[in-house]
RNA sequence: GGUCCCAUCGUCUAGUGGCCUAGGACAUCACCCUCUCAAGGUGGAGGCACGGGUUCGAAUCCCGUUGGGACUGCCA
């Protein structure tokens, strides 16, 4: 919640601490006769309702009569009959019967009084406005207008407005079904810790279930306080998409400033200079790590990641040895003669040339051209040689930062690894 | 089983009776750009679950069907 900038302004409170209402709310109620004890196992309500029309509690002790004891639970007598409507501000109002509602426990026989009600007295006591949860507790809902209500009408206890109510359509995963917290990937942090940015998480959060008004879907955090209204929220479940989430992601990250960006990239970069820190570390060490190096790096690797976690990989061998993809090696180098005499011909063409990307970017044309290559295939080579695979930043620039001893040393490097 | 919720491209959605031959975004495909990979640009494919109504006119309203989901604890 800190990491997305999620704050709250009063709170939290502790329920624990509130339990002399819960108490106080529970005999109010029972004084009021809208409590009653009963002592029926689960057992024996099984024994008695199998294969009844309507499994769950009929009700048998509503009208015996019995003492409390610590054998007794607390239940609420809920009406036979009528229906309790719930005024979500999402679905609109949500009729349901009274009558399919069995008379639920609120006091446990050893006087706890249970969450339904608990929550229910601490929302009164607060002073909550708005109740704002997933869909999945729609059905429970009811139970707490009826106790609400009832609760109003009890003599000497303060009437207290409802609060609002607004369910939120579920998250689901592929199958559709509700995330689950233990088989399903839903730990916010793991997110920060790939590298995604806050920003871009809370806003694609904002767009599962609801758009911004206009059609543009990067916003703000202050169009979405803006803009956002729970009466606009989708009636559907909705799925996360990381690829979405990604591309946002992506976007935010390219529209960073140089200093953010690179400010940004610390925790994955100098994860030791950094108070935060993901769980994998880059694969150099703090000694090999150059701060300048990397600001000179970073723009050519901010517009081609998505993710800051991308980014170590992306720019290892400017700091630490190049870990060499063999696939790459074997087949632009060690498989291809033409490879090696372009690496040979690259160390004596680049010994004396003005070291910039343009000169380099012109001396790899001429030499791919009298070779009869193309530059994207010239430059291979000279690439998977000093970068240890086919992909990465812009060569020339790197070349360029990486300086010319550096470079050379590896063109030789990877020449003799091809004739060992 | 019962109750409730939901139903527009693969995904997230716009759409509140005519502006819809249904718009956008992600993903996908093609092309362009290009030193690789991205990014960017252009274009393509792809959807109103089905059936009845209501109406001059239905993605939009009503009913039904089908499908999906949630809930159904002396847990929170």
């Amino acid at each position: 919640m800190d990491w997305l900038g999620l704050s709250y302004d009063e709170g939290p409170f502790l329920q624990s601490s509130l339990i002399a209402d819960h108490t106080a709310a529970a005999e109010a109620l029972y004084a009021a006769g809208r409590l009653y004890a009963c002592d029926c196992t689960r057992d024996a309500i099984d024994a008695r309702t199998a294969g009844a029309a309507k499994p769950g509690y009929d009700g048998f002790c509503r009208d015996r009569g019995l003492a409390r004891s610590p054998e007794t639970a607390l239940r609420f007598a809920v009406a036979r009959e009528g229906e309790t409507v719930v005024a979500d501000l999402i679905r609109g109002d949500v009729t349901f019967a009274n009558a399919s509602y069995e008379d639920f426990v609120v006091v446990r026989p050893n006087g706890v009084v249970l969450y339904p009600l608990a929550n229910l007295v601490d929302d009164r006591t607060i002073g909550i406005t708005h109740v704002i949860r997933g869909e999945d507790l729609l059905p429970t809902a009811p139970k707490q207008v009826m106790m609400w209500e009832a609760l109003n009408d009890c003599a000497g206890v303060e009437v207290v407005a409802l609060p609002q109510y607004a369910h939120l359509p579920m998250l689901v995963n592929e199958q559709r079904k509700k995330l689950s917290k233990r088989k399903d990937p839903v730990a916010v942090e793991s997110y920060r810790d790939q590298g995604y940015l806050p920003e871009a998480f809370v806003n694609y959060l904002a767009l599962l279930g609801w758009s911004p008004r206009g059609g543009e879907e990067v916003v703000s955090r202050d169009v979405l306080v803006a803009q956002f209204a729970l009466e606009d929220v989708s009636h559907s479940p909705a799925f996360f998409d990381v690829k979405k989430l990604t591309h946002l992601n992506g976007e935010y990250l390219r529209a960073m400033s140089l200093e953010q960006f690179v400010e940004a990239a610390r925790p994955w970069v100098a994860p030791w200079s950094s108070d935060w820190r993901p769980t994998t570390p880059p694969p150099w060490t703090k000694g090999q790590f150059d701060e300048a190096l990397f600001s000179r790096v970073a723009p050519l690797v901010q517009e081609r990641v998505a993710t800051l976690g991308e980014v170590p990989g992306m720019i290892g061998f400017f700091f630490c040895d190049v870990a060499v993809d063999e696939a790459a090696f074997a087949k632009v180098i060690g498989n291809d003669p033409l490879g090696q005499t372009m690496l040979a011909a690259a160390i004596e063409r680049f010994a004396d040339l003005d070291w910039t990307a343009t000169d380099l970017h012109e001396a790899t044309a001429e030499l791919g051209e009298a070779m009869g290559l193309v530059l994207r295939k010239a430059q291979a080579p000279i690439r998977c040689a000093v970068t240890g695979a086919l992909v990465g930043p812009p060569l020339f620039e790197s070349l360029e930062i990486l300086g010319r001893e550096a470079v050379l040393e590896r063109l030789r490097a990877a020449l003799a690894r091809a004739s060992a």
